[in-house]
DNA sequence: GTGTCGGCCGTCTGCCGACAA
DNA sequence: TTGTCGGCAGACGGCCGACAC
């Protein structure tokens, strides 16, 4: 299993790898969800959430007798130093690796100092289309059937003087690897279709119907494809090397060393596998933990991923407020918000969210302030309590 | 990715891999040279080669930040509670889990008490062959050619009064499928071939010339059929999940826990792609470690596995004996021995080796005993250093 | 003894418009 | 507008002995 990288700062660690892959064409793969950090930027990194990743690739629960790491914060103040995008050789799963430090006590003392950062750099492109294929789509007994709408947004222009009017596409995928198809407009009625080449491309991707390809045409005019696969039900890999226990214990031991020492550590971010985002912009989580006062009975909404790869909002109402681990994690703002959805579906929704995640629909701003989203007051250091909360109002339930 | 797995001693949070897989198919895969230890007996873990198993298949050296253990002895007496085989159901690769005890030191001074436990149990199969598969083998214009005495002894007798003689084979891998092939002897000159079925295989687990198949006919007239890839240049995963670093923390750190604790933890054993075995039955260490005087310049003999899978002998002659890493892990017997091999081609065999790989080619007992195999002394808690041992003769350099 | 090839079918791939949802 | 199908032509899969090393 080999890799394909892009770093926003190629480094020359990177080593053989250091092919630079599509911005764009990895966050629509990511989904419209899905935010990278800004480059340089405070982030809080939450190994509790770093361990539900692991949990669900794995697909193991966290063992109860793996040791507790007393000096490791529920939650970590860190500089990215790093961020970089890869995409899976074999599969084409995107996913992003990022250097974390944490900061010293001083460095946390002067974050008050600093302009507020928010993360969001580059987003969801504009010229491109995401088809679930159907089981015509990915048949040996035909080509792909491109929506109309989508090949005259995406595609380049056809001539349609000839016929039947007909172009060759060349398009590149995450690694760079390029594909052609035949683009033809033919049939009765009329239809856009990628005939010869296509089923090149599905059994060397193994697509089958379900999933979905994205094609992408950017300012430049070149043209991209990504693919995005259905249901995951389990990737897995507990994979011959290392036990989950030993996985587990691993991420844990690595940012507890990277804690005392102030030293970096690296991490893995698979914003497909990974149940929720685990290293959050300190704008974003400062905003929400400090100046948003939410309480039980408020009612809000949240950002969902649609099946078709777009955005839709949930709405549900806040029935508790409490530690997810009290034990292990005291303290700590990760998923402390105890929620009841509204929809009948619901029960495919997460029980628990974090305050970032959600959007209260009334809020109360607890420092009425022209710099609402900048600290007021120096960071406590070791984040063992929450400057203008009381701790009565941290444990509803 | 999911796993067949088999347990010696089928645990109920086996969980849904309860199948159990073929314990000699197993060790044919393997290799000649792979043995897993006896459950239930006394083993040495090697924290440093199991390191190594990571790095190698991680593709990435340790590096130099990892924090350091010093409640982890460089080797730790475990007891083995439970030893399964498994495969990847991608790769078919082979590997086997392992949970492990650290001994208490109550235990580790009872040792002595304890007759001798020889690992090795099952061992290579009788009726079996193993072919390198040849371009014509894995071209899609035609089947599988069967070597003579390999089809005559591995295969069920053909019945030669039929024109021509052919029967029907069903062999299963080690996860249980079932692959069936026409077996006919057919051609001028007559020669046993694979038709019908055989490429369905080749392409379901992805065969390329240079790779092997190895057919096994069992007691009880089961046949059954593995793969062995070529070359290993880099299965590899840094994987989208967790950094090298992390995985190196992981399994040290977890070792440590279980150490400190004296509970149980788990790890992985991967003999295709593990530079060498960590896991090593406790006798055959005290007996290489502690009934052998090896001194610089001595000769010896090991034994590797060629490329048809058999076994050869090289010579070598011991240069110098030290610790591998004096400053990580000091009074280490991990890879202590400075070798030079005999043959030009040498340059390709490791430069250290550990005791009990090698065979000296004159031996002197350290305690002239009717027991060579049994410890004379309580076992020193700690490791810290070895009975009947100077200082000075584990330093030469 | 066995690796590769030319010859020769037969099946399946893959492009087409028809048709219906 | 687009998913699936029947029809059809050509490519490739796959079984055979010939031949050479």
């Amino acid at each position: 299993m080999r890799l394909s990288s892009c770093g926003f700062t190629p480094e020359p660690d990177d080593g053989e790898n250091s092919k630079c892959l599509n911005s764009e064409l990895w966050h629509a793969c990511a989904g419209p969800l899905v935010s990278l950090p800004a480059l340089g930027s405070r982030v809080v990194y939450f190994p509790q959430g770093h361990s539900e990743q692991v949990a669900s690739t794995t697909n193991k629960e966290v063992d109860a007798h793996i040791p507790n790491y007393p000096s490791l914060p529920a939650q970590l103040i860190c500089q990215l130093h790093n961020v970089t995008m890869h995409a899976d050789v074999d599969t084409d799963e995107v996913y992003a690796q990022m250097t974390l430090q944490p900061l010293s006590p001083q460095e946390q003392k002067d974050l008050c100092l600093l302009p507020a950062e928010l993360g969001t750099q580059s987003k969801q492109p504009t010229n491109y289309f995401c088809k679930t294929l159907t089981a015509s789509d990915t048949s040996t007994h035909g080509g792909f059937s491109v929506p109309r709408r989508a090949a005259e947004k995406v595609f380049p222009p056809l001539d349609y003087s000839q016929q039947p009017p007909a172009q060759e596409l060349i398009a590149r995928d995450l690694h760079g690897n390029e594909w052609k198809f035949r683009h033809i407009f033919r049939g009765q009625p009329k239809r856009h279709l990628l005939t010869t080449g296509w089923s090149v491309f599905v059994s060397a991707k193994r697509l089958v119907a379900g999933d979905s390809v994205i094609f992408i045409w950017n300012e430049n005019n070149q043209l991209f494809l990504g693919i995005r696969r259905a249901n995951r039900p389990q990737t897995i890999m507990p994979s011959s090397v290392l036990s989950s226990d030993s996985m587990h214990i691993g991420l844990l031991a690595a940012a507890a060393h990277a804690a005392t020492t102030n030293s970096r550590f690296t991490i893995f971010y698979n914003p497909r596998a990974c149940p929720a985002e685990f290293v959050i912009p300190m704008a974003k989580y400062a905003k929400t933990v400090f100046h948003t006062r939410v309480s039980v009975g408020m009612r809000f909404r949240m950002l969902f991923e649609t099946e078709e790869s777009s955005i839709r909002r949930y709405m549900g109402t806040i029935t508790g407020i409490s530690d997810l681990d009290p034990v292990r994690w005291p303290n700590s703002h990760w998923h402390s918000v105890k929620v009841g959805w509204d929809e009948s579906t619901a029960g495919e929704r997460q029980p628990r969210v974090s305050l970032w995640e959600i959007e209260p629909l009334t809020t109360f701003p607890m420092y009425p302030s022209p710099f609402p989203v900048r600290l007021k007051r120096p960071w406590p250091y070791g984040l063992s309590s929450f400057p203008g909360l009381k701790d009565g109002e941290m444990s509803i339930d």
